[in-house]
DNA sequence: TCTCATAATTAGTATAGACTAACTAGTTCT
DNA sequence: AGAACTAGTTAGTCTATACTAATTATGAGA
């Protein structure tokens, strides 16, 4: 006798979209997601991912290997696109019609993403024009599940001397991004990397074309994703 | 010692929210909501009531007499009113800006009143500025819990040769609700009562000022509500 | 190779919310 | 008054999801 798997197509919990999403980030780059990685972005106890883990794995959402950690199965993966599409429309809608700055939409969409009908969401992504980009400058997947994958320089590991785009804001706190508002260093603003100081020290860039002068600490350099300017 | 009160303050679950705002509709003449009634609309078995009704006494929501019935506390009625702002809100919204048609907007409000925040839902409130009633003419209580009572007819009972403006339609669904749309019956509307037939029979009216006449059967009748125009 | 720190899992418990089956209170009819 | 119907409640079970405490596997150093 197989060992039992369960209904294939459950309606998804909540608690199990989120899951999605952070197992999704968190193996991203082809790695494994660790049980304690999954149990502090979800502020959770060790025991109730395994527990967790245990039932998505039966529903074929994802692939366990015990002490190794998890995968999300193409299946996973699909459920899991829907929902950061879901939440980055979600963000760029509240900001864009709704008036919330960048620091306070992803709280609400959190909620909001496991509320939603698909159809409510197509509206959000008409009205909005068919987005690419969410106000952080993460990249919107397609209904159909297809992702833009860029290659991204964090500022504080650019060469001096390069040209650079700022693209994503890898952030959600508000104080941070607030602060990266008021310093307009907001994604698609083009800058060139004057200087680094030693010992992890700050980055001083230019921005581009203004020249303005910015000092940016190593901890905040390394939230700002970048692309080269092709000369 | 007292029978053990829970927590005065948990944050209300999506169940507890939908079974206050099912009791306030059940209870808002003055009665009490019948287990069984309540069951039917929140289409949940009788002893899921029950059990549900020791809770939500326990926590101080509503009144329980035994046999009889159940009423808001005071308590459960500024939460069912909160709901109730949250989901008339929503469907207005979701009409006017996103083109949902008022046949569809129910479902969507149903789960998104109990995700978004007092702060979106105001910030919704703005940009539909400060609306009275949603698109089925229901009144939108205030944020501070008052609601407008008013004294309406359903257009079944109204009598031969009265003036009356068409205030809520008492329904969600869709189908009927596209058939109401289509014969120009939306809140709003001015009528005189041409005639109605014996034995439960249609009664036929004219829009004001077209002069187009309607036959609406007596089960369509009863969800019209109307208000007499004074001569 | 053995030991130990750390991470992961299992065991056992709790709560919210639903269900069915069984029992009982209230009401109505004869 | 008693019988019988109806509505409501209790008893017992189940699932999802969390927790703490106890146990075990894995990989790094000695
Ligand atoms: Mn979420
Ligand atoms: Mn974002
Ligand atoms: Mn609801
Ligand atoms: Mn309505």
């Amino acid at each position: 006798m197989q060992p039992a798997l369960r209904d294939p197509n459950p309606p998804l919990t909540r608690s199990v979209e989120d899951y999605l999403k952070v197992i999704y980030h968190l193996s991203s780059q082809g790695g494994f997601a660790a049980t304690s990685d999954i149990a502090a972005m979800l502020d959770v106890s060790p025991p109730s991912v395994s527990g967790m883990v245990k039932r998505l794995s039966e529903t074929g959402l994802i692939e366990h290997v015990p002490y190794r950690g998890v995968q999300l199965t193409s299946q996973g993966r699909r459920a899991a696109l829907r929902m950061i599409r879901r939440h980055r429309i979600l963000e760029l809608y509240l900001t864009q019609h709704l008036g919330y700055d960048w620091g306070s939409v992803h709280a609400e969409a959190e909620r909001l993403e496991h509320a939603v009908s698909d159809d409510l969401i197509e509206r959000m992504a008409s009205a909005l024009g068919q987005p690419q980009y969410d106000p952080h400058g993460d990249p919107i997947p397609t209904a159909a599940g297809d992702i833009e994958e860029t290659e991204l320089v964090a500022l504080a590991d650019a060469r001096v001397g390069t040209k650079l785009e700022l693209r994503q804001v890898g952030t959600q706190d508000a104080a941070r991004l607030r602060y990266f508002a008021e310093q307009g260093l907001t994604p698609g603003v083009l800058l060139t990397v004057s200087e680094r100081q030693p010992f992890n020290g700050p980055t001083t860039i230019a921005l581009v074309p203004s020249g303005e002068p910015r000092v940016v600490g190593r901890e905040l350099a390394q939230l700002l994703w970048c692309q080269e300017i092709g000369a």
